[in-house]
Parts: structure tokens; C-alpha cells; sequence
DNA sequence: ATGAGGGTTATAGCAACTATAAGGTCAAGC
DNA sequence: GCTTGACCTTATAGTTGCTATAACCCTCAT
């Protein structure tokens, strides 16, 4: 059985992602040029499918293009060592770990800032007040 | 004793921003324009200095600059009641604990990848395997 | 008077899309 | 056979919050 080729709508459907930024995908070299149909469409194989998931899937895990233009790269070395490939995923792991801390410590002065306010009028608002004092 | 007036550059290094911000606030609206030497230099006062504080301060805790807007209109509002402003600072809280779970979920899943690597080639890598998996 | 270190404006670039315009293609229903 | 609507194409501009660059002006110490 021959596989089926996808339009870029569908492509777009099948990986929760947007024709547009399938395109924009191709236009960066993220994606190869599309095959097209004889009127310019663009058609899609499984191959071409899963490399798309491969991007959105670290994209949903926090990497940049870039990060993953360079695991991509790694993806295509199939003899090399994995191990960049598992240093680059531990430096994103340090990232998300910075980021989480950083956004706990949002919380935390937010918490507070809600804390401190009894209700009233703006002018005796410890909220504002508090958002003028520095730190 | 007067205020000293501040140039661009001296409001800058006293609330940790850089020169260019300061400008680019301004031309948002987010702070007025400044009041001018005889040389077309900008002059900051101790109020000017406030509001900056507060704008850099609630950029801090996660705001954006619409958001900004809304605040230090709320705080130019000194006798309304402070529930709006009370109620975006919960929205924000809101969106950073959504936010916090969401890096949690990336954590745990770099995590897991991390720890289904043996080591090897990236051919038998499981990590670029799993990146290609649909979830 | 010259150079360093401020200041001024306008414009372009960054990431990762998203939106819009203006048009070409295709399958289905009448 | 024709229209309608949903798709496809490209190119360009907008989004957020800055940052960088260019090209110029001002001030002060040497």
C-alpha cells in the first residue's frame, strides 16, 4: 500500500499545528522544501511528518529553533554519540528548572501582595503602594 | 531642598533599566514626556523616578506593559476601590501557577528523557526516538 | 580644540509566530 | 457548465519588549 500524501492543511491537522507556521518551518530550513502537486500545492510524506512532530514536540518541551534545528542535526548523525544530544537536553532541564524557581518566587511576592491588601480605596492600597517601593 | 532633577542616564543606573527603556516607555505612554533642558535633554523628578519603579517593578513580577497601564491607571484613581486592582494582581497569580505547572510538566518530561538514555548512538538513542513519537 | 562620555532621533532587528491581502485551485451541488 | 466555499499560493506587516545601529549634538576636562 502506497502512502498517502498530505496537503499542508492536513499536515496541520494531523499535528495540532497551523498551515502557516508549517510553512514558516519550511521557509527557516527547519523542514526540506515540500514536494508539490501540479499546481503548486504542497504534498507531504510520513517522513516529512514525523520530522514536523520531532519539532513540535520539542517546541512543547521549551527549546528555540535554533536548539532544535541543532537536534534535528543530531537526529541526522545516526552513528554519532548521543551524547551532545543528551547534554543538550540536560542543559534544558536546568533551564526549565531556573525558570520554575524564578516564577515561584512571582508567586510568592504575589501571594503577598494579595495578602497585604484589606480591601478600601486605592489611596490606602498597600498593593500599589508597595508596587512603587524599591526593592 | 529641591530635587535635584535626573538625566536619562542617572534615572537609568538609580532604578537598574537601561536608557534606552526609559525612552521607550515614553513613547507608549507609560510615562509622560519628560520635561526638557535647554539642550533637549531629558529631566526625570522623583515622581517621574516612582512611576518608573513601579512600571520596572511590575514588569518584574510578570506584567506586561498593557497590563502596566491598567495598573497605574488604577493607581492614578486614588479614591476608587481597589478590588480591579486586587483582582488582576489574583489573574496574574493565577497565570503564574499555571504557568509553574506547566514548566513542572516539561521538567518531568526532560527528566524522563535523561533517564531513558543508555549512552550509545544516537541510532539507538531513545531520546530522539521519543521525539518523534505522537503524544 | 579635542576627545570621552553623555545626550538626541530614527530605523531595523530579535523570536516565533499571527494576520492580512490578493489571488489560484478544486470538489460538490444545482 | 457554473457557482460557491473551502482550500491552496505568495508577500508583507504586525505582535511583545526590548536591543542594536547610525548619525548626529552637548558638555566638560585636558
Amino acid at each position: 500500500m502506497i502512502e498517502p500524501k498530505l496537503t499542508v492543511g492536513q499536515l496541520a491537522t494531523a499535528t495540532d499545528t497551523k498551515a502557516v507556521t508549517i510553512r514558516y518551518y519550511e521557509s527557516l530550513g527547519l523542514l526540506p522544501a515540500a514536494q508539490r502537486n501540479s499546481s503548486g500545492y504542497r504534498l507531504y510524506s510520513a517522513q516529512d511528518r514525523d520530522r514536523l512532530v520531532f519539532i513540535r514536540r520539542s517546541r512543547a518541551l521549551g527549546f528555540s529553533l535554533d536548539d532544535i534545528r541543532e537536534l534535528l542535526s543530531f537526529s541526522d548523525h545516526r552513528q554519532a554519540s548521543c551524547a551532545a544530544v543528551d547534554a543538550k537536553i540536560a542543559e534544558q532541564l536546568v533551564q526549565v528548572r531556573l525558570r520554575i524557581r524564578d516564577l515561584q518566587g512571582l508567586e510568592q511576592e504575589l501571594q503577598r501582595l494579595i495578602d497585604c491588601c484589606q480591601g478600601g480605596v486605592i489611596e490606602q492600597c498597600r498593593i500599589i503602594e508597595s508596587l512603587t517601593e524599591r526593592h
